[in-house]
RNA sequence: GCGGACGUGGCUCAGUUGGUAGAGCAUCACCUUGCCAAGGUGAGGGUCGCGGGUUCGAGUCCCGUCGUCCGCUCCA
């Protein structure tokens, strides 16, 4: 049985990444910018831990995935073959009775309005694409139009001759991408969950075609064993296969690998069949062959591609959620406990590793401070802080989901010593200095 | 985009029948030999989202706009 959604998780997690330099809305001094938000000192190194992590799984601990980074602007040709221009834009009509707005491709009826029911009440049809468009040079004019990429998965597709022939890969294998796509939603919201802006981790897998099947069971088992193996709970997990009417226009079966989030559950990736749609239809609009020839097989195919395409935004924001834990803490001489606000993230997404604090800003605990730090810092990401009293930058550190805080005291001056503090036991070990990064590294590898 | 609710210092809020803004927490400085927040003293920070209007005078009334949240719709 799946735990109920907390709806108050929301909001004191949204209070606390403003609070604490996680995510603050974009252009905040000029009022704000509708669905955009920028990732502060400690947002950035969430979202960067996420994408790592990631790419490591993805690419580096395989032999079968190679990376790429493809550029956002491109040309109509490439979302002409790709049926992004035909099925990315949706005819929408008003009714100018009761002003409700329909997508007059889902009407049964094109004449009546299915919620006032008159009758010729509705607008002309008008077009909304969901691509960004610009234009590239002096002359804003049809000739230099381009696209902001909706997607980043286009790019492998583009480039699967390039990567073919350079990286001497044979299917079945993939191409990573980590990139921003853009999408110009009618709605937006829930926070960092669904913006016009947002950041992609696709993975376009290249099988022969008789195995697509197959692979597309293993990338679905593997994708959701990923995020269990960085810490989220089984039960907030689950595998969704889409029905047949909600398939997109390019896959044959999708599932996608929901989030309990405290609105119920939603989507965090969606591990798609794509055949081999995209290589064909760039195939017979470039003139470019995009098969594959077998030599051991002595067969010519287009492979069918297994695409698990993940949101690392919203990806970040699940994490948060997850890690949230507010504990009561037994304070002594009182019978009643406080509240301690943990963010219990696995050490590969916590934003930073270790935290140094000198027990207080007296001048002579700053040298084995910045002792400690330079050892420290190049192995892990460190922060450092020096102010107020050492229970408050405990708790502080426990809201940023540090894993551990290494404190400098006056005894350190004596037997080069210092304390190692467990961010979720809340435990400490004296470990001397020179021991340190024997102590940390397995703990933090 | 349409319908509904809302918008006061970083955060949570107070601000009475319109008279030119307050609190707690947070932040910073100094003091405190200090190991799991909220000890002392002091300081900084808001033209009340923005623009316009009514008024002798608006945070408080009206209009517009931007933004947030909830529904319709869509996706990673």
């Amino acid at each position: 049985m799946s735990p109920a959604p907390d709806p108050s998780l929301f909001d004191k997690v949204v209070n606390l990444c403003k609070r604490r330099g996680f995510v603050f809305p974009s252009a905040e001094i000029y009022g704000g910018f509708r669905s955009t938000y920028d990732y502060g000192p400690v947002g950035v190194l969430l979202l960067r831990n996420v994408k790592e992590a990631w790419w490591r799984s993805m690419v580096q601990l395989r032999h079968d995935v190679v990376g790429l980074d493809a550029a956002i602007l491109s040309p109509p040709a490439i979302w002409e073959a790709s049926g992004h221009l035909q099925n990315f834009t949706d005819p929408l009509v008003d009714c100018r009775n009761c002003r409700e707005r329909f997508r007059l491709d889902k009407l049964d009826d094109p004449n009546e309005c299915p919620n006032c029911h008159a009758k010729g009440s509705f607008t002309e049809a008008r077009q909304f694409n969901l691509m960004f468009k610009t234009y590239a040079g002096p002359v804003e004019g049809t000739g230099a139009e381009v696209y902001l990429r909706p997607e980043t998965a286009q790019g492998m597709f583009v480039n699967f001759k390039n990567v073919l022939e350079t990286s001497r890969k044979r299917p079945p294998f993939g191409i990573a991408q980590i990139g921003k796509s853009f999408r110009n939603e009618i709605t937006t919201g829930n926070f960092v969950f669904r913006t016009r802006e947002f950041e992609q981790m696709e993975m376009e897998y290249f099988v022969p075609p008789d195995e697509a099947g197959q692979w597309y069971e293993y990338w679905c088992n593997e994708r959701l064993q990923w995020y269990v193996d960085l810490g989220i709970p089984k039960d907030l997990l689950r595998l969704r296969p889409h029905d047949k009417d909600e398939l997109s226009h390019y896959s044959a079966a999708t599932s996608d690998v929901e989030f309990l989030f405290p609105w119920g559950w939603d989507e965090l990736e969606g591990i798609a069949n794509r055949t081999d749609y995209d290589l064909t239809q760039h195939a017979r609009a470039s003139g470019e062959s995009l098969d594959y020839f077998d030599q051991a097989l002595g067969e010519r195919y287009v492979p069918y591609v297994i695409e698990p395409a993940a949101g690392a935004t919203r990806t970040a924001m699940a994490f948060l959620m997850a890690a949230y834990d507010e504990e009561d803490v037994a304070r002594e001489g009182q019978g009643q406990g406080e509240s301690r606000t943990v963010l219990r993230f696995h050490h590969r997404i916590a934003p930073y590793k270790v935290a140094v604090l000198p027990l207080s800003k007296k001048p002579e605990l700053q040298e084995p401070a910045n002792e400690v730090l330079g050892l420290l810092q190049p192995h892990f990401m460190c922060d450092y802080d020096e102010t107020q009293a050492i229970g408050r930058r405990y708790r502080r550190q426990d809201e940023l989901g540090t894993p551990y805080c290494v404190t400098i005291d006056f005894e350190t001056l004596e037997d080069r010593a210092v304390t190692v503090r467990d961010r979720d036991s809340m435990a400490q070990d004296r470990v001397p200095i020179d021991a340190l990064l024997d102590h940390l590294g397995p703990k933090l590898s």
